[in-house]
DNA sequence: CATGAATGAGATTTCATTCAT
DNA sequence: TATGAATGAAATCTCATTCAT
């Protein structure tokens, strides 16, 4: 079965070449961002990513959902064990983090496709945040019916949730915060999510 | 006093290209932005832009810190005025919304400096987002000393309320959300803010 | 009156592109021709050559008319002016052996527009070669009239002349025959389209 | 005798490579046909190509020469039987037009190069073109023997004849006219060599 | 001051050719 | 012998910036 074996190179070879791609995308925006570079950094000739990607506006778009994958396992691990809903609250925001610490790249591409400017990916990232509320509704939905939250609409509470936390991590980040320093504050986000700031 | 005068004219060009640029950089980036563009839709000469701004990426800041005026200003009205803390959580909504739908030019460039990819200009959106906390910051204390809420961290907090109703906001419109429909959710998020979606 | 100047620059400035181009295609054929070698030989930079033509496709297609204006006029005075039909001919035929030679690369490019195998312009050279045809039609009307001519058909017979003429003479210096050599073979060209080889 | 067998095979595979470079270098022409899609169309890879011919330059050249001979040996059929030289003419004529229609990708690539800018193959379809000139010499010569034609200058005339043919044929063709229209053309394209057009 | 013609660096993409398998 | 993945030279076109008018 060498058709197995080669299909497996081809694999690996795009995902070495997303990888590549995602830092200089996320170093330079799609515009800036160079194929020669890439291919330079990726150690292949500038006309083998054509050889696996149609052009640049597709391998970005392919990275994009390269990455959303990846952060939707995260998502739905921090979300799915058990655990309350605090806790549960605590380790979405810890994987928040630690998508944004560990693959910053992926991440800042991610964030930037989404509220950039740039609309010709918001189409394909706006889908990628519909799968994101999907996972976060599902899991207020839960508790919901466990009766720990009271939630009117839970749509709505998905995309505070997503929005707060999202947003929070990588303004945290443009700030300068250590990871150590914002991981501090996870249970105080989740804590304001459950019972906000009101003094009583 | 024709000094005055012209310092006058030279000060209303100036708005007037930075009006016409910023319009050309929310629909298109920075990148894709075209100086000639920007130049024919202010009917000015090509040549006439780089005698008010050194050059395309000044032009960009420019627009930022003025865009950044004017949100300051619409932030501090919804902030200072009287009001509960529920009331004033709410106005504060009500103003990003506005600013994203009436200027949604502005809000967009704003919002892809700060979280965009393009590095170059995260350290003065990044400044600018210090004075948005500051704000944010001064009406918690302000609370906290009424004893409206309790905060252990001001500045922890401010972070989370402003990338909360920034973020929605955004991800919102990016869903297709209409400006009513958005403006409706305010007493929830101000509500979710102060108390919480936990069931007691 | 500043404008028609300029005017007159910019027409004088495609002229200058248009003759560079000419001798580049005429060489090397539309797709060799380098924008950038054509830019180096008018003298100007690359990015000029856009300022006048939207692009290579266009450059060529201009240069095309340009040249099927000059071979009209050559083509009309050839055949326009008094004389019996014998002497007109050879006139024509004189015509093609001088554009052939004096315009050689308007010429060839022409030609190859016209025969190549690019069907891209096959469409724009048609349109000139019915101009071409309908000039010499008109030519034969007239000889008709007068009684110089039976003419059956006389489109049919306006394109036999047409022919054979442009492709004896491209023929002819692709063979390697001197200009003078061509030119003296004028009589025995029209006399054949008159009175044929038959022997009585 | 395997070496026969596989010096067969081998001929047989040239054969074959040639007829798809036949059909995409009349399509596109040499510079835009494609190494890849000739080698997809024939069924086989990229790199056999390159145990055939030794670049795309030979492999256009190859297919010229065998395009030629085809050509010759259709050129030579309609002229070398007997009839009048007015049915000879006719045959050469109608040759034409049938290798035109028939072998229209042969026929329009060997113009082409003849006619064409491309001077890389100039010299290579000269060399066809003297071929094709010596058998119309060679018909001119024995109806002079035979006192059917008068002819000062056999070569010239061979030339004139061979110009207007093939050049009528390939306009007609550009022109749109269907084929049966050309060859209802036939008989006055021969008269017209016989006996030209003045009136009496 | 204002202009816009001219520039040329630089980016994407194609494709003939090579060569390890 | 046959293959096709990989290469990189080369070509078109864009656009920020300059500068003579």
């Amino acid at each position: 079965m060498p058709k197995v074996v080669d299909e497996q190179m081809r694999e690996a070879t795009r995902r070495h070449i997303i990888r590549q791609a995602a830092s200089e995308f996320a170093r330079l925006g799609f515009d800036q961002a160079n194929i020669n570079m890439i291919a330079e950094q990726a150690g292949i000739g500038k006309g083998t990513i054509y050889l696996y990607f149609e052009n640049k506006r597709e391998l970005f778009l392919s990275m994009l959902r390269y990455i959303a994958q990846d952060h939707l396992v995260a998502i739905r691990a921090a979300l799915a064990t058990d655990g309350s809903i605090q806790q549960r609250l605590e380790r979405l925001f810890c994987a928040f983090v630690q998508l944004a610490q560990e693959e910053r790249d992926s991440f800042n591409v991610h964030m930037s496709a989404l509220y950039g400017v740039n609309r010709a990916f918001q189409a394909e990232a706006t889908k990628l945040m519909r799968d994101y509320l999907a996972t976060i509704a599902f899991m207020l939905e839960q508790s919901h019916a466990r009766g720990e939250i009271r939630c009117a609409n839970i749509e709505s509470t998905s995309l505070m949730i997503l929005s707060l936390m999202e947003s929070f991590v990588l303004s945290a980040n443009v700030l300068g915060q250590s990871e150590q320093v914002i991981l501090q504050q996870a249970n105080k986000v989740a804590e304001m999510v459950l019972h906000g700031i009101a003094s009583t």
